[in-house]
DNA sequence: CAGCTGACAAATATTGAAATCTGTCAGCTG
DNA sequence: CAGCTGACAGATTTCAATATTTGTCAGCTG
């Protein structure tokens, strides 16, 4: 649609094949598509990526990176243990309704790539729960948590509030009970992770 | 297949349905296939049942019920409510693990309609919560659980337990991290519920 | 006459032929 | 000669014709 004289590189593929994504979602989106929004031949996408597949998943990683980066913002930010694994949570589940909410396309693409265990979407989820088992493992030098195992125990964390960012449920994020029920879960896990001589909030 | 003079109640029905569902699955079970198995009209099943729909939730349905039953007979077991609520949620997560490996093609059937957010699906799910509640409850009473609602409290541990009884994770119970990821899950969340002078297991 | 049958219309699924898309590559072009 | 094109084979999707299934009901039957 656009020929322009630039040369075709990896990030302006990615940037075109996002687009064409979400106007046309996972199901309808071609490389030709893309290539015919990037005014070349569909063969020059194929010098960068080498299969659709693996182009879906760049786009895929692309995106799914700017949530964590937003997300590891916050692990650095100057907090009390339990309210900064609050925030973290708090901001990981709003940041997936969002991104299902206001881009359900590319959400959609997100979604089909967990439903088929995609590499992007495991290093995602391992990216994450890096972060956790940062915030776990600050909160028990600082004796605000006990835990034995940090990575064992952010693992637990994030499986125990899948059903507030796993795509799977993005259809139950939008109900008025969600928040309700995130939250109850939330004071839960972390009436389980206090050290014993809490302040009882 | 095998006519027989005892007339065609709904319980006969079932039972065949259920066979034919065994064999074929839900996605190529049909109402004719059921007749046959009976050696009756396929319109003589739509006097018992309204629809194709009615008849896959009647059998989904008792499936389910025989799980809500065996659970319930943990609820009244003597135990400490710690102990209990393990055992019960041990248990959900084997009959769950169980019904999907030795069942298949009926947990499939469990699967289409949880997707479709069937009523019978709901019900069930109420029951089990029901029945969660009850064992917080008594928890509270004898002074093992510090808990504000009980019915929350249930519900948020079933909402965190998700990823060891929702059908969609059905594909994860086979790994063998699956029962030390539970394992580290139920920690967590008795960790939460336990009174403050906690016996510290 | 309660309960079943079987013929039927409408909805849904299957099939197979045509169209499109993916992925490759020999050769063109700036 | 690095990078793009476009023609091509094989894989996949679409589409329309056909077949099956669902759900109804008038009437048969024990």
């Amino acid at each position: 649609m656009a020929p322009t004289t630039e040369t075709l590189t990896a990030e302006r593929i990615l940037e075109a094949t996002e687009e064409v994504l979400r106007r046309h979602g996972p199901a309808k989106a071609t490389v030709v598509d893309v290539a015919r929004a990037l005014g070349v031949s569909h063969g020059s996408v194929y010098r960068h990526f080498r299969t659709k597949a693996a182009l879906r998943e760049a786009v895929t990683k692309r995106w799914l990176d700017r949530t964590s980066e937003a997300l590891f913002a916050i692990v650095g930010r100057d907090r009390a243990p339990e309210t900064l694994l609050r925030e973290w949570l708090c901001a990981l589940f709003d940041a997936k309704r969002r991104k299902a909410g206001d881009d359900p396309e590319l959400f959609a693409t997100f979604s089909v790539l967990t439903g088929e265990n995609s590499r992007v979407v495991d290093q995602h989820i391992e990216e994450l729960t890096a972060q956790l088992t940062e915030i776990l493992r600050d909160g028990i030098t600082r004796g605000a948590f006990v835990v034995t195992d940090p990575e064992v125990a952010a693992r637990a964390v994030f499986h125990a509030t899948g059903r507030f960012h796993d795509p799977t449920y993005a259809g139950s994020w939008k109900r008025p009970e969600a928040q309700a029920e995130f939250d109850a879960v939330l004071d839960l896990l972390l009436r389980g992770l206090r050290a014993a001589d809490r302040p009882q909030h």
